[in-house]
DNA sequence: ATGACATGATAAA
DNA sequence: TTATCCTGTCATA
C-alpha cells in the first residue's frame, strides 16, 4: 500500500487519534524500544507527512519519524474495548485509553525507518525531497525543472523521490500509460505542457487514493459493463498485468525490470518515441 | 515447511 | 548493477 497517499491518510488518521492526547509507547519488538521509553506519557502534538515519509511530534519537538518502505504498515484501531497483545513483529505501539472500554491503538511493523529525529534532522530530509502533489504548497515547476534538464528516463525520474515524492510503482505506471507517455522516453524530451497535464493528473488522482485509502486509475468509459461490476478491473490499466490485455487497445501489456523495480507499460498505448535527432 | 514476491531505499562494488 | 534490510502473504510442495 504505501505511496504518497497511504501516508497522507495516515497522518491524517493519527493526527485525530492522538494530537493533543497523552499516549502510551512502547517498542514489543524491541527495536525502538529505548527511545519508546523516552516518549512514553507524553504527549502527542501533531502528525504530517511529506511524500512516502511521516513524522509523529510529540511535546517539546521531538519527531519520530517513519518510512514504510515497500512492506511496511502502520494499523490504527479505533473504539477498541480492549487492546490486544501485539501480533507479530510490533516496532512501535502508540495507546490512547479512552476509559470506559474505549482505546486506540495503532502498530507500526515492517518500517524502513522508525527513528528519533530533531526538527533539524526533519528539515534535512525535506530539503532532499521534491514537491509532493498532495502538499497544497507543491510547486510543479521544481520537478520541471529537474525533468526537463535529465536525459534518464521518465519513468525513473517520477519514481526518483528528489523529483517528485510520493510516486511509486503503482502511480508511475499507471500516470504514464494516461498520458500515453514512452515509459523510456528521456526528461529532456517532454515539453512543459505534457508535464502540466501530468501534474494535475497526479494531483487528482492522488487525491482520490487519499479519500478511498486504495489507488484505481482506471477510468469509466475504459471498462466494460461486466468489468464495471468487477471491483477488481477499476484497479489498473498496466500495473501488475504483464501478458493481459491493454484496457484500452487489447495488446499484451509489458513489464520489465528498470533499475530493480518492474515496470509495466504497452508498447502500443505508449510507442516508443524517438527524437528528430535520430529520424 | 519452504520459497517467491511486494506499492522502497540505501550502500557498496 | 548487486546486495541488503525490514515483515507478511500467497503459492507450491
Amino acid at each position: 500500500m504505501p505511496e504518497g497517499h497511504t501516508l497522507h491518510r495516515l497522518a491524517t488518521a493519527l493526527g485525530q487519534a492522538f494530537a493533543g492526547h497523552q499516549v502510551r509507547v512502547s517498542s514489543p519488538q524491541g527495536r525502538f524500544a529505548e527511545s519508546a521509553a523516552l516518549l512514553d506519557r507524553r504527549t502527542i502534538e501533531d502528525a504530517e507527512s511529506w511524500g512516502k515519509h511521516l513524522w509523529v511530534r510529540f511535546d517539546a519537538d521531538d519527531l519520530v519519524h517513519v518510512h514504510l518502505g515497500l512492506y511496511g504498515r502502520f494499523d490504527l484501531l479505533d473504539g477498541v474495548e480492549v487492546v490486544p497483545p501485539p501480533v507479530g513483529q510490533v516496532r512501535l505501539r502508540l495507546v490512547r485509553a479512552h476509559g470506559a472500554g474505549s482505546n486506540v491503538y495503532a502498530d507500526l511493523r515492517g518500517a524502513t525507518a522508525c527513528e528519533l529525529q530533531t526538527p533539524e534532522q526533519r528539515e534535512a530530509l525535506v530539503a532532499r525531497l521534491g514537491p509532493d502533489p498532495l502538499r497544497p504548497d507543491a510547486d510543479p515547476d521544481r520537478a520541471w525543472q529537474r525533468i526537463r534538464r535529465s536525459r534518464a528516463p521518465i519513468a525513473g525520474l517520477l519514481m526518483d523521490q528528489s523529483v517528485v515524492s510520493g510516486i511509486g510503482n503503482v502511480y508511475r505506471a499507471e500516470l504514464l500509460h494516461r498520458h500515453r507517455v514512452d515509459p523510456f522516453r528521456p526528461g529532456t524530451s517532454l515539453r512543459p505542457g505534457r508535464w502540466t497535464g501530468m501534474w494535475e493528473d497526479l494531483v487528482s488522482l492522488m487525491a482520490d487514493g487519499v479519500r478511498t485509502g486504495v489507488i484505481r486509475t482506471v477510468r469509466a468509459e475504459d471498462l466494460t459493463e461486466a468489468e464495471w461490476r468487477d471491483a477488481a478491473a477499476w484497479v489498473s490499466y498496466v500495473y501488475r498485468r504483464a501478458g493481459e490485455p491493454c484496457r484500452v487497445c487489447g495488446t499484451r501489456v509489458r513489464v520489465r525490470d528498470l533499475q530493480g523495480r518492474n515496470l509495466y507499460w504497452c508498447s502500443r498505448c505508449q510507442p516508443r518515441f524517438r527524437s528528430r535527432a535520430l529520424q
